[in-house]
RNA sequence: GGCGGCAUAGCCAAGUGGUAAGGCGACGGUCUGCAAAACCGUUAUUCUCCGGUUCAAAUCCGGAUGCCGCCUCCA
């Protein structure tokens, strides 16, 4: 028998659907069973998608840090009409679009340092599922065919509107809904979609076609956690109507309540402005990555709350970006005081006062902004020890340095090694400033004769020089090192 | 028209009844040839405004103003 040690404190929730933070209780004790809506591959992702990556990755890894047995399901949308559309528009099979779309998918997560979730589904691979919960739901007297468009009729489920809280009759009058006369309710949707001629499309008793969008995530969802499962998550803008959707259509079919909690992650703005493709600001994931190392975005997204909006500009990117290689520093000044040199494991009390003040921070619905603030404590203790040059503080220095590197992992920070950071800062700086690292190695050799010689006053001009291109130096007691300064513009 | 959210220092931002976390920036100090980094100190008597409840309010209630999201594919 597995021994489960979940640290029961009590983490609490923030459900959708009741619209309060809940104590978090699953339905199984010692195990979470989570679904987070993915993608549909039609596209490379945004810096949006990759906040709700962001995100429900962390709470993945505070769950697990937890001592969660956490089974987490993330689906891809394989089969869709923007899918068909961009097929065309780049005349290639439509499983190859999402072959590729997947493949750019996988690129931009792992480099965002994402975990993979338990299970990762795709729509095409489970048509069989969709029908069957399509199927069930006509016999039901939950939908109705036409033509071979099956739609779920909204007014035959009486919760119709309970998560998004939208009352049915007051939708009806200011929504811009698509009049389509077919449907015998306005707000009913497609559970199946007739296939039109060189479409792809599936065998089913209703007609030949291909599933709608929402009863994807009903079907992929119940066969991999059952019913009910935990948490349902996504984007804000899943509230309604897709879950909404989805919800009705499994609790129709099942009798059955179909999720216990609700989490949605607040949207991503650029300078002030919805992020959209019809504006023209999206910024992709490959973009920004260009400029940056992945965990300024991730160290970014965290110090907002999951739920508050947030604003992307180039301000605040670069100032979290001076604050990330300040954690880099710290650690790496810590490892080093360390090298080499022998000493007897010692707990340390203020670490473990700020550990639980981290588990307090992250309990409370995620609070990860609050959390972060307890990290850079926790940085400067370390610093402020190291300066004492105290050797006998290198125990506690270590213990301290161990629970920093823990609590920062447990957000997906510090997760790359300083040599890389350092690097990759200094390459995608030289390259921006179309230099190379000869020239600033060339130049810091230069400023070393000078400085022997007392020519401070070249000295000093080479390191203006240097300044004006961003690159600081630091003189050390291990020589001469240099830097980027972490703004970009 | 319906539903919902937000307003905290120069900037970003946490904080839902007990007297304002954290980051960035700025200024002063230690260190340094001078710097940088790091650390120390300072930087909101006050949380958009007006009224109310309370011993006590950024937090609760009422009102005003401003900004934003969803109701259409969307993380």
């Amino acid at each position: 028998m597995v021994n489960i040690t979940v640290n029961a404190m009590a983490l609490k929730v923030y459900n959708t659907i009741s619209g309060k933070k809940e104590d978090f209780t699953p339905i199984t004790e010692g195990a979470v069973k989570l679904y987070v809506c993915g993608v549909t591959v039609y596209d490379h992702c945004h810096i949006g998608h990759a906040r709700s990556a962001i995100v429900f990755d962390t709470m993945y890894r505070y769950l697990r840090s937890k001592g969660y047995d956490v089974t987490y399901v993330r689906n891809f949308t394989d089969i869709d009409d923007k899918i068909i559309r961009r097929s065309h528009e780049e005349n290639i099979p439509w499983q190859e679009v999402g072959q590729k779309y997947i493949a750019s998918f996988y690129e931009d997560m792992d480099a965002l340092g994402i975990m993979r979730p338990t299970h990762e589904p795709r729509a095409t691979d489970h048509i069989g599922d969709m029908i069957t919960l399509v199927d069930s739901l006509i016999k039901k007297g939950h939908a109705y065919n036409i033509d071979g468009d099956v739609y779920f009729s909204v007014d035959s489920f009486r919760n119709y509107g309970q998560l998004s809280k939208r009352p049915l009759d007051e939708m009806m009058s200011g929504a811009r809904v698509d009049v389509d006369e077919k449907k015998r309710n306005p707000l009913d949707f497609a559970l199946w979609k007739a296939s039109k001629e060189g479409e792809p499309s599936w065998d089913a008793p209703f007609g030949k076609g291909r599933p709608g969008w929402h009863i994807e995530c009903s079907a992929m969802s119940t066969l991999f956690l059952g019913n009910p499962f935990d948490i349902h998550g996504g984007g804000k803008d899943l509230v309604f109507p897709h879950h909404e959707n989805e919800k009705a259509q499994t609790e129709a079919a099942t009798g059955q309540k179909f999720v216990n909690y609700w989490v949605h992650n607040g949207f991503v703005n650029i300078d002030r402005e919805k992020m959209s493709k019809s504006i023209g600001n999206t910024l992709s994931i490959k973009e920004f990555l260009k400029d940056y190392h992945p965990e300024a975005l991730r160290l970014f997204y965290l110090s907002n709350h999951y739920r508050s909006p947030v604003d992307y500009n180039g301000q605040s990117i670069d100032d979290v970006n001076t604050a990330l290689q300040r954690l880099y520093y710290t650690r790496h000044r810590a490892l080093e005081a360390q090298k080499g040199k022998s000493f007897e494991a010692r707990s340390f009390e203020q670490a473990e006062e700020i550990n639980k003040k981290f588990i307090e921070a992250m309990d409370d619905d995620f609070n990860t902004a609050l959390a972060l603030s307890h990290i850079f404590e926790l940085s400067k203790e370390i610093n402020r020890m190291l300066d004492d040059k105290d050797a006998g503080a290198l125990p506690l220095i270590a213990s301290a340095n161990q629970m920093f590197e823990s609590l920062a992992g447990t957000l997906g920070l510090l997760e790359d090694s300083f040599e890389s950071f350092e690097n990759q800062a200094k390459m995608r700086h030289l390259a921006r400033m179309g230099l190379d690292a000869s020239f600033v190695e060339n130049a810091i050799r230069d400023r070393i004769e000078a400085r022997k010689a007392k020519n401070f006053q070249k000295a000093d001009e080479i390191r203006n020089m240097l300044a004006e291109k961003g690159i600081m130096l630091l003189d050390t007691p291990q020589g001469t090192q240099w830097r980027i300064k972490t703004s970009v513009s």
